[in-house]
DNA sequence: ATTCTGACAGCAA
DNA sequence: TTTGCTGCCAGAA
């Protein structure tokens, strides 16, 4: 009956980005933060592979967001040019410093949280 | 099928 | 304190 090896439209992939997307304007969260979300607290690796992917999704997924859990702009390098990521946060109200997030404590937001 | 990689996180020295 | 290694898990070659 059940579906076992069926793939349902739920992925990893797919789950990283709903949750990515709904990441508020002007905040941002973790790889583990989302990972941990996701049920897999330690697989946060997979979160960043998930958003390496988020480019090929036709919705726009805020992976600028998304840092690591020193509020490192780790991905930025993705973004086609480096200070893309730290613009964006930037000119979401965010402060950027030395390619960390300013006040991260206070401008996290975390799905297990928020979304309990 | 096997091997390697990867936008991290946690812990040891 | 910083630096480095390990674990984690799933996808790509």
């Amino acid at each position: 009956m059940s579906r076992s090896k069926q793939k349902e439209p739920n992925d990893f992939f797919t789950n990283v980005y709903e949750v990515t997307k709904l990441i508020p304007y002007g905040r941002v969260t973790s790889y583990g933060a989302i990972a941990r979300y996701l049920g897999s607290g330690r697989s946060a690796r997979m979160v960043g592979w998930a958003l390496n992917s988020s480019h090929s999704s036709r919705e726009f997924i805020p992976a600028h967001r998304v840092v690591n859990r020193n509020g490192l702009l780790t991905g930025r390098h993705h973004f086609g040019n480096s200070t893309l990521m730290g613009q964006l946060l930037e000119n979401e109200g965010l402060i950027i410093e030395d390619d960390q997030v300013v006040n991260f404590n206070e401008k996290f937001w975390d799905p297990l949280s928020e979304l309990s």
